[in-house]
DNA sequence: AGGCGGTACTG
DNA sequence: CAGTACC
DNA sequence: GCCT
């Protein structure tokens, strides 16, 4: 019952990211190769526009006869031949079986037209054609939605691949579009009221097929667990990812690839590897086939062909082979020094050094000071700290801080805050209900820290970030907030041990934030790398707004964006800052526990 | 074909 | 300015 | 390496 439909490409042209996703998934047969697609579809209403579309897909065409006498008839000649320019808006609501019985047998005609009219023949449809044989579950024919109809040319028509759709053997029937129906509709997101309501409830696309399509499925073939509405995103802060999926030990090999990447300065391979990783977290599956992992976004067939491997041979050629490099191994003993990074980590090496022995030796005197401190603690700070000796500190910092003022609150963000057995640093954000106090509280606290022998070292401070809110030319205040604050995050970053028992040393991250920008502190100190990137694109792209630690930025006019306080007043607590935050980015409140990326 | 986070200290 | 840091 |  379920059509049998060509191979399609899909245009991405005024699709949302996540509404291209979805309606991905909803083609069984959907291809990305130009050459090997005989349908191209895209929410296109123009033959020009069709013709622009192949140009930029560099596909070359002839144009074949859109009434033609050609073999195409079957598909020109039913029904009413509209006007191929005319919008299809006719969606013929059919509710009666019987309606639906003489139409899936036209429909059986097309498609076998489509699947088996000569082989180079690529029709430009409006998206429409898709939606509609979708709901009807049928194959419609073409014409009433065709918006350029041509023959590929000097392209090497190697047809040979027929990866997903075989020639229509009209046998089975059964054959499925599986995967492509049980996704669910489009999500809930939480609308705001003022901006997407319109947009987003204009019926969508959510023709979701009425059908029921049993599970003949039949011989193999086991669908495909259908993809959370949440994977239909590119941003990672759009969705929950937990700390231990059910794909671990195939992201680790990822995560092993991607630190490869790292260490050979490969930087948009780490981002690359960082996209598919996060998506791989969110997904909550456990993975059968590789096929699976194309759907997913950030996912591509790469990291389909890496599981592959992965699955086989228990590693992919990339890290098989590191293992045995001892260039890479030397370059990872350099990185994990703090203060070193790729870049030196290879300088490094190149001086011919090969372990920590050599640094001291050779080069200690051209090391900077927090590269000395780095190689010095080595060990210690590679060790793990656990969760109570991370509220044994913070405890610390909080009763230093309110010996200067009583009113002062913390929250323990970093790894801690999503709930990590145990971090490799301790970070936590103070912040006061009375700007004042924020103001330069920083160098006090870290002078009393000191003072009682908590902090041995400090890496770097960052006082006041403060002007920026008051430079006068980049930022041409519109907004004007608030006559005293300028907006100051202030953050030291220390070596720390505990004086009384002399354990570890521990890195610890100091962050002091004015209270009307407390949830974006917390909110940017919380997530995993991968999350706090997307964030700020999807503040980029989807607001307009520039997200960082220390507040939310109109890019038109650089203004401060306040979304913390409002009539409400300032929030109550930090947490409470934080879920503001949230709302005023039109994105559904994650916990931090939901917020690893990997 | 171009983009991929945003910011601040260090040297 | 390049490198590193933070998440 | 994947998305737009």
């Amino acid at each position: 019952m379920a059509p049998e439909l060509p191979r399609i490409l899909l245009l991405p042209t005024h699709l949302q990211a996540d509404e291209l996703r979805e309606l991905e998934a909803r083609i069984p047969t959907l291809t990305h190769n130009a050459h090997e697609a005989k349908v191209i579809l895209g929410k296109i209403s123009r033959p020009e526009r069709a013709l622009f579309e192949l140009r930029r897909l560099k596909l070359a065409t002839e144009p074949v006869a859109l009434e033609g006498a050609e073999g195409d008839e079957a598909i020109g000649d039913k029904r009413g031949r509209s006007d191929a320019a005319e919008v299809p808006s006719k969606r013929p609501r059919l509710s009666g079986s019987e309606a639906l019985r003489s139409r899936a047998d036209e429909g059986h005609v097309a498609t076998l037209d489509l699947l088996g009219g000569s082989g180079d023949v690529v029709l430009v449809l409006k998206l429409a054609w898709l939606l509609d044989s979708l709901e009807q579950n049928v194959v419609l024919p073409a014409d009433d939605y065709l918006l350029y109809q041509g023959r590929k040319i000097s392209s090497h028509s190697a047809q040979a691949s027929n990866p997903g759709t075989p020639q229509p053997r009209k046998e089975d029937e059964t054959t499925r579009s599986a995967s492509a129906v049980n996704d669910s509709p489009y999500s809930k997101r939480t609308t705001r009221p003022g901006t997407s309501s319109s947009t987003a409830s204009d019926g969508r696309l959510h023709s979701e097929p009425p059908t029921l399509h049993r599970e003949t499925t039949s011989e193999h073939e086991v669908p495909l667990p259908p993809i959370p509405d949440f994977l239909h995103t590119t941003y990672s802060c759009q969705r929950p990812s937990l700390v231990s999926p059910p794909n671990a030990t195939f992201i680790a090999e990822l995560k092993a690839i991607r630190t490869l990447r790292l260490l050979r300065g490969d930087q948009v391979g780490v981002r690359a590897y960082s996209t598919s990783i996060a998506s791989l977290a969110a997904y909550p599956h456990l993975l059968q086939r590789p096929q699976e992992i194309e759907r997913l976004p950030g996912c591509g067939p790469k990291i389909a062909q890496l599981y592959q491997q992965w699955t086989e041979d228990g590693c992919t050629d990339e890290t098989r082979k590191a293992k045995t490099d001892t260039e890479l191994v030397v370059l990872k003993t350099f990185y994990d020094i703090w203060g070193v990074g790729d870049t030196t980590a290879r300088q490094f090496f190149k001086k011919g050094w090969r372990d920590l022995d050599d640094i001291v030796e050779y080069g200690w005197d051209s090391l900077s000071r927090v590269q000395q401190i780095g190689v010095k603690y080595y060990d210690e700070f590679q060790l793990k700290i656990p969760r109570d000796e991370t509220e044994t500190i913070a405890s610390v910092i909080l009763a230093h801080a309110r010996r200067v003022d009583p009113g002062f609150q913390m929250v323990i963000v970093g790894s801690y805050r999503r709930g990590k057995p145990s971090s490799g640093d301790v970070d936590v954000v103070l912040s006061h209900p009375d700007e004042a106090q924020t103001l330069d509280i920083i160098e006090r606290l870290v002078s009393s820290l000191e003072k009682s022998n908590f902090i041995t070292h400090t890496l770097s401070v960052w006082t006041k970030n403060s002007e920026r809110g008051q430079a006068p030319l980049a930022w041409k205040g519109e907004g004007r907030r608030a006559g005293s604050g300028f907006d100051t995050l202030d953050k030291a970053m220390v070596v720390w041990q505990n004086p009384q028992d002399k354990g570890p040393h521990r890195r610890v991250d100091i962050i002091i934030s004015p209270w009307k920008t407390a949830g974006c502190a917390i909110l940017g100190w919380s997530g995993e790398t991968t999350f706090q990137r997307d964030l700020r694109r999807y503040c980029k792209v989807k607001m307009g707004f520039k997200f960082d630690s220390s507040g939310v930025r109109s890019r038109a006019d650089g203004s401060w964006v306040d979304l913390e306080s409002s009539e409400r007043g300032p929030a109550p607590d930090m947490e409470t800052a934080e879920r503001r935050v949230f709302e005023g980015l039109d994105l559904e409140w994650r916990p931090p526990a939901e917020r690893c990326t990997g």
